[in-house]
RNA sequence: GCGCUCGUAGCUCAGUUGGAUAGAGCGACAGCCUCCUAAGCUGUAGGCCGCAGGUUCGAUUCCUGCCGGGCGCACCA
């Protein structure tokens, strides 16, 4: 980031001294191997025709002028057909460990999100039974995005919407009462579609123990009464599981609410007024194909009840109602061909449906044992809760698994696999540098080697070994891995920088007894550098909402 | 059939505005603890980046077609 930044800079206005124009399709990268120097710039070759000499000589120009401009900081290295490799020098990426020193738990937070207002809902599933392990993969994944977001300089607020208004809620009620019936003994006709798991007799056993009036009331009154406390019991058992792994939701929005303020009335009037919306065959369409969905779209269906769809436009013209700037929706992948005609519906707000709306797919979750599948259906009830994961195999290594992976790839979750404290397992590995550290700066306290809080540059300049270096570009590289994942709105980068800088750092670790020697300055050197290291460490862990142990 | 998406080492996967000799872990093989936590480290082997074209100085990346996997195509939720 600083690299970049100042060489850019540099580069900017040797360019411009030149009499040349700064070219667009110039890059500086950073190189994959550290023998190639810390960036690259192909800025010679893509000027090559502007100078009028060939990349080479211009290669060695550039070098020239850069290195007299920046006193020593940097030296660059003309490599293949036009590229310049510049290494910076030692006392460049010392500043880093300064920075960490300043910032500490803010290292690699950025402003770039300038405070834009981002309403960002995952999650958001129908209380008709417990969170199984698809919902843990989209909760891990929504509330790593918010604190990603947030971390880069967004206002995110983080929002949980229920589908307390639909057909499913009621099915949901009919399955506890009859259960309930069932319960007393009283005959009871199963309809076809109903709820099967364990859960909707304890409730209705619960509700039976409470009131055993219950079953001998009007069936409507007892259904609603059941749907009730169906839907409140499951809720709180959401909410619970949610809070076991360390999610939480600012806002819990209701469908019904909308539905009950007249929303979507409204919002369907209003698509009315504006010619987007008609009737035919008894039915109200919304005319998603002006907008490149591929077929018109049911509002409201012949038999006069409202669609999801129409709650969910009205749901997220009232977002944009509430200030928020940018929509984010985490849902399953299997809502994927659900994406066009939200979008279409974005664009029939007056928003723009690329910048202001995206959705993030969440892919299937597999959940294994030990390489065998495990059946999971909330109708039938089989299936394995979050909750009932999360105890077995915690909730670090849950979190950690589902942020390991681009979100949008299907995702093998063997049980077995992550229990085992092992390399297939990488949280360890990452927790274990954090630890690893932290065994090493207890040990010098007991040595009686201080640690200033801020350490000075005189200090730093004694790491300049090739192993410090290294070790230093890895922290300065947090920041970089920051703006990445927040512009992607995507979390698993910095997972897999962190397995990245654990690695380096039991490399290190490996390779230099920090603590033996006699050279008291270096030695506190290194500990100010591991101890920035272990810094960055808990700051990358805690945007996974995964924890950083100071023992293992 | 139409649409979306994926195809990278034996396995699981990184690689987002097109850049150099394509990376990591696991597994395999060979090494490293009288020494700061071996939940670790070092090394070796392993690649037509699905196939074929196109765009250009340059393509794993962009475009087209094909092959193969996943998903979606309701007046469902």
């Amino acid at each position: 980031m600083r690299d970049i930044l100042l060489l850019q800079d540099k580069l900017h206005a040797i360019v411009t001294d030149f009499g040349w124009e700064w070219p667009a399709k110039a890059i500086l990268e950073h190189p994959r191997d550290a023998k190639h120097g810390d960036l690259a710039t192909n800025l010679a070759m893509v000027l090559t025709k502007q100078a009028g000499m060939p990349p080479r000589q211009l290669a060695d120009k550039l070098a020239a002028e850069l290195a007299a401009r920046m006193h020593g900081e940097v030296s660059a290295e003309i490599a293949g057909p036009g590229f310049l490799n510049i290494t910076f020098s030692p006392a460049f990426w010392q500043e880093s460990v300064r920075d960490v020193e300043t910032e500490g738990a803010h290292f690699g937070a950025s402003r770039t999100g300038n405070g834009r207002k981002i309403l960002l809902e995952f999650v958001s599933a129908n209380p008709t039974g417990p969170l199984h392990i698809g919902h843990g993969r989209g909760a891990a994944v929504g509330d790593s995005m918010a604190r990603l977001l947030r971390f880069a300089g967004y206002e995110v607020t983080t929002e949980y919407y229920t589908n307390d208004a639909g057909r499913q809620m009621r099915l949901l009620g009919v399955s506890v009462y009859l259960r309930m019936r069932e319960l007393c003994g009283l005959p009871v006709d199963w309809p076809e579609d109903y709820y099967h798991g364990d859960y909707i007799r304890d409730i209705a056993q619960e509700m039976l123990t409470q009131n055993p009036a219950l079953p001998g009331m009007p069936e409507d009154e007892a259904r609603e009464a059941c749907y009730q406390y169906a839907m409140n019991s499951i809720m709180d058992g959401i909410k619970q599981d949610l809070s076991t792994f360390r999610v939480s939701h600012q806002n819990w929005f209701s469908e019904k609410s909308l539905v009950d303020a007249g929303k979507v009335e409204a919002t369907l009037e209003d698509l009315k007024n504006r010619n987007l919306a008609y009737e035919k065959d008894g039915a109200l369409w919304f005319a998603t194909t002006r907008f490149g969905d591929d077929k018109d779209r049911v509002l409201r269906k012949s038999d006069g009840l409202l669609t999801y769809f129409s709650s969910d436009i009205a749901y997220h013209a009232n977002k944009f109602q509430r200030g928020y700037e940018e929509l984010i929706d985490v849902l399953g992948a299997d809502h994927h061909g659900y994406v066009p005609r939200m979008k279409a519906a974005i664009s029939a707000m007056n928003h723009d449906p690329d910048k202001d709306f995206s959705v993030t797919l969440i892919q299937l979750v597999n959940l294994l044992r030990g390489g065998e599948q495990v059946a999971m259906s909330t109708r039938s009830g089989e299936f394995v809760t979050l909750a009932e994961v999360l105890n077995e195999v915690g909730v670090d290594a849950a979190r950690f698994m589902f942020l390991s992976r681009k979100s949008d790839s299907p995702l093998d979750f063997d049980l077995e696999l992550v229990k085992q404290r092992s390399l297939d397992n990488p949280v360890y590995y990452v927790q274990y540098a954090h630890a690893r550290i932290s065994a090493l700066l207890r040990r010098a306290a007991d040595k009686g080697l201080a640690l200033p809080s801020r350490s000075d540059s005189a200090l730093l300049s004694r790491l300049v070994q090739s192993e410090d270096v290294a070790l230093l570009r890895a922290v300065e590289r947090f920041r970089d891995t920051v703006e990445e994942g927040a512009a992607a709105r995507a979390a698993h980068g910095v997972s897999f920088y962190l397995m990245d800088l654990a690695g380096r750092l039991h490399s290190y670790y490996a390779n230099i007894p920090v603590l033996a020697g006699e050279d008291r300055e270096l030695i506190v050197a290194r500990l100010a550098l591991l101890r920035a290291v272990r810094q960055v460490l808990a700051n990358g862990l805690d945007l996974l909402g995964v924890s950083a142990p100071d023992t293992m």
